[in-house]
DNA sequence: GTGAAAGCGCTAACAA
DNA sequence: TTGTTAGCGCTTTCAC
């Protein structure tokens, strides 16, 4: 690292230049009223004087508090995660915390890494969708306070979305438009999510005898839609339901690329609403994430604000222009 | 917050166990060579059997380093960013650093309040077109190692857009189309780089003999992008140049609801060229931003793997759908 | 090669 | 109200 800068001061000197021990010269800047005004304002006036900043790692080792908290996301690229992290940021900061966020590039390995050496600095984990296995889960769970974003794990506080519910509304709505096929465009295996969404369209297409396949893996990324389009078009269903957005965006590129109609031959539909969904083309029809509340409900039962608890969001369906009658 | 977990192992704890001092175990575990291999693997083989990990608190405490990098954004839910994130965490772990990222919310007292509370927990700072004043500014850099992005401060290293190569290709570009008459929607005062793109602009403007008028200040978001486009179209205007690629999609967005023709009646220009630029509605020709590479030189210049320095970097003009020819 | 001991900068008993 | 002192958990001289 470049420039060095000079060193900084410390508390020490802030006593030593105002003339009064360590401890009243702590007292006075962060234990307000066991001290008295005068030394107290005198205190403060050197500390700013010299340009005094507690060193926060100093301050936190005694108590191993830092009041900061640290938001894990499994991929920082996806807009998804725009309104759970700005949710979580209001209620971090309503209670006093510092929220960092680290980003675990969809990899288990990074994700256990990330939470590894921010562990020490932060005060607990918001996990989002974490993709680590069962056992790093539990093990960072028992070192730290964690709480969970669509992912359950017994005695773990959690939300997740209604993967049952959306996937109820897709079927119907996919059924009202006179659709008896659909192809489940898969997500990550390391998804937790990814597996309850399968299994809920499964159900619900099955109630509703509606025949679905899966397939994929794919990774939720725009890339992956390409691969996933061309999947299931060949899979002859008029209907893909994509495990995200981003992969639904992805299939949109590239079906209309190859001039497939959407919705005429077509339909589409994606899981989310990230920042995109309503001006992509055709506009997709999706699954809204409640995510923006879900960020605050994590912070608050992180935080102690709320009860833990494992809550289950309703997301409700935006039916938007990628779906329409079927073919034929 | 909840379910406080058991006492965590501490070095003391290894050294006790395995008979040895803590100084011994301490080397064992971070500064092999100076111990016995002997010694050396039963230390290892005692700290993982009592599930010990260190407490980065106390180990940073003596040097104040703690291989944590922060890369503060002034709006995590900007798209922009994505692609500099990426870089700069390829580059950081490369390098052996763990990257924080901080949001700052447009606001710059939140950033200001963000780069405090990090400071002591990081080796130094990665300020993505920071909103915080020069004195702050000043301050910051002052204590802590930094390095800029389209931002620039004497003796600060940086990397910046080219914004008059920029506003070159997009008046050429704008001026071929046979446009005369441009408008500049804003961005926000605090921000460095709107006041290079409308200088940059006005210049190759009026060296082409185009009129060029500055609208706003606007926020970057895509809600602004409403007022943006009745700005620019009560004007009168042919084309419209926006501060970055969300104003100027939320300005499509807004000229496609009141029907008004894109780029038939006017055309719009972005900058940035982010995640959605090439799907919206018509697809926005803009300024592409090196984010990625950026992201990678920034992180050089903190670690001292690249020289410091004042980068400026080309970006080229991606011409889509939502330019045109002049009307009339 | 190993151990004892002195801090890193701060907080929090405990005394005075 | 204020000062003295003992840690927080670790690294790092300095002896042995």
């Amino acid at each position: 690292m470049d420039h060095e800068p000079a060193r900084p001061a410390t508390l020490h000197d802030v006593a030593r230049e105002a003339g009064v021990a360590v401890s009243t010269a702590s007292r006075a800047l962060s234990n307000p009223g066991r001290v008295s005004a005068g030394t107290r304002a005198h205190v403060l006036d050197v500390a700013r004087r010299i340009g005094y900043r507690p060193n926060r790692l100093a301050q936190a080792l005694p108590s191993g508090r830092t009041r900061m908290l640290a938001l894990l996301v499994p991929d920082i690229t996806n807009p998804h995660h725009f309104a759970l992290i700005r949710g979580a940021e209001i209620q971090a900061a309503a209670a006093g915390y510092t929220l960092v966020l680290g980003d675990g590039q969809e990899s288990p390995a990074l994700e256990v890494g990330h939470a590894d050496r921010l562990g020490s600095f932060v005060d607990g984990f918001v996990l989002i969708s974490p993709r680590m296995d069962d056992s790093a889960l539990r093990e960072l769970r028992a070192r730290h306070p964690v709480v969970l974003f669509n992912r359950t794990m017994a005695g773990v506080p959690s939300v997740v979305v209604d993967a049952v519910d959306a996937a109820r509304q897709i079927v119907e709505h996919l059924h009202a438009l006179g659709h008896r096929r659909l192809a489940y465009l898969g997500g990550p295996r390391t998804s937790w999510i990814d597996a309850r969404r399968w299994q809920a369209l499964e159900d619900q297409a099955a109630r509703r005898g509606i025949a679905a396949l899966r397939l994929g893996p794919f990774e939720p990324v725009l890339e992956a839609g390409a691969a996933a389009a061309d999947a299931g078009l060949a899979s002859g269903v008029g209907a893909l339901v994509a495990f995200n957005d981003l992969l639904a965006i992805g299939v949109l590129q590239r079906l209309e690329r190859r001039g497939v109609a959407v919705p005429g031959r077509i339909s589409v539909v994606g899981a989310d609403d990230i920042f995109g969904a309503a001006f992509c083309h055709p506009p997709l029809t999706t699954v809204a994430s409640p995510a923006e509340r879900a960020g605050r409900l994590l912070v608050d039962m992180l935080t102690g604000v709320a009860d833990a608890a494992e809550l289950v969001l309703p997301c409700p369906l935006v039916a938007r222009e990628s779906t329409g009658p079927a073919p034929g």
